[in-house]
DNA sequence: GCGACTGATG
DNA sequence: CATCAGTCGC
């Protein structure tokens, strides 16, 4: 069995002591992470170490940045977009692990629909498809994971009548998401959950009780290629993370695989 | 017996778990904090009540700020000087607990020997003298602690050549300290070390391996009267506090009598 | 709300 | 080195 599982951290050096719990309860193979807040030199290597796990990482001070721990040891290990384009290297990270290729990305937030950043958003995913298309195939194992700031359907957010103008719920930021779906991907959590309303990953730290009442999103995800998707095998949201001591905003979304 | 302490807490907010450990081990009747750090309505009252303690307190934002817990409730709570200079409420509480009449002080910085801030803690102690003058009597029991930011001997300081200019050790401000403790106090932690070097309670977070070095100060004090100096049994400071997660740069020191 | 930053103070 | 205050971002 080969377990993926994927986390928005906020900040890897304030959530070591949940990390630290996931991965002795869980034992996952891969775990991808996402908003480190971390530089390089500063990146807790010996933390995964001392637990087992290879890691690597692309971060930068304050805000994005990537980590990707393994088992096994990554091969073909790469970071950023290479369209020529910003690479945006603190925001995807991509590595082989046992045969499987991962892509982990932190996808733009866009700040608001009015913002350079949303167009920035918009066209980081259409970047996204280019990337899956010069250098996957659907016909092949792939795992895309990460935080990818935007929640697919109306089931997925707590209100969809309100957060029609946020970002991450915008109709033009679905719509680039789902042209990178259909180059190929399917939506893990959901084949195993079709229909299930508020099974959210993020729950605001700003909304009062918003975990207590469930007001969250589904913006944390794990897609696989149709090949590599047929395999899997059981897919879940660890609730229990997001009520830990000092949760994070976001909670652990995995998904086993029967290779 | 009762037990009495102080404990310079910079910021009360930060040390709740420090507190927490010694109260639960040492069981003190009375409980001095310097440097609380917070503001009283966001003082962390609750915390004191689960464990059992009464707490009065008087602070102000990001700095200075002083509190008194005890086991038994206190009376007799007044705050600041009252002489109609500056009364400085967030840097004296007094209180009377089981009869003991108790004076917790933050005695001024004074920041360096030519600012005017100095002068102002020479005449703080001058008036110190004055406040027990009016209220206090040295034949009746009285408690005097806190961070008094002055080392009364050349003993209770790492090297009394080098910090004659220091406004914790210059001779202007030991004087000023000398000239309270001839209205009648016995410095109750001397009293049971006489002589002893390198007794410190402070060390400066920003010299390297101040407290594994033991480059310390001894500038917090438990003093007493005669009549209960007298019946004081121990004095002895907890370098263990010092040793903790997230320290103080000050440590605990305890007293007790057999009333 | 809770991260992170800068710039200040001891 | 470790607080604070402010400010920024999600």
């Amino acid at each position: 069995m080969f377990k993926v599982a994927t986390f928005n951290a906020n900040s890897i050096r304030s959530r070591l002591p949940v990390i630290a719990a996931w991965l002795a309860q869980e034992k996952p193979d891969v775990l991808c992470l996402q908003e480190t807040k971390v530089q390089d030199h500063e990146s807790p290597a010996a933390f995964f170490r001392e637990r087992g796990y290879h890691v690597v990482f692309r971060g930068q001070k304050a805000h994005a940045g990537v980590a990707l721990a393994s088992r096994a040891e990554p091969t073909d290990v790469r970071y950023g977009l290479d369209d020529g384009g910003p690479a945006d290297e603190a925001r995807l990270i991509q590595a082989t692990v046992e045969g499987i290729p991962i892509v982990n990305t932190y996808v733009p937030q866009g700040q608001s629909v009015d913002s350079p950043l949303f167009a920035y958003k918009l066209e980081w995913l259409a970047r996204m498809r280019d990337y899956f298309t010069r250098h996957f195939s659907p016909r092949k194992p792939l795992l895309w994971c990460g935080d990818f700031n935007v929640a697919p359907e109306e089931i997925d957010v707590h209100d969809p009548q309100r957060l029609q103008k946020h970002v991450d719920f915008h109709p033009e930021a679905r719509a680039a998401l789902e042209r990178v779906r259909e180059w190929g991907f399917v939506d893990v959590f959901r084949q195993h959950h079709p229909g299930e309303h508020g099974q959210f990953t993020f729950w605001d730290y700003r909304v009062r009780g918003a975990f207590e009442r469930n007001v969250g999103w589904r913006v944390d995800h794990i897609w696989a290629t149709p090949p590599l998707a047929r395999k899997s095998v059981r897919s879940w949201i660890d609730r229990e993370a997001r009520q830990a001591e000092k949760p994070s905003d976001h909670t652990f979304l995995a998904a086993e695989f029967a290779l």
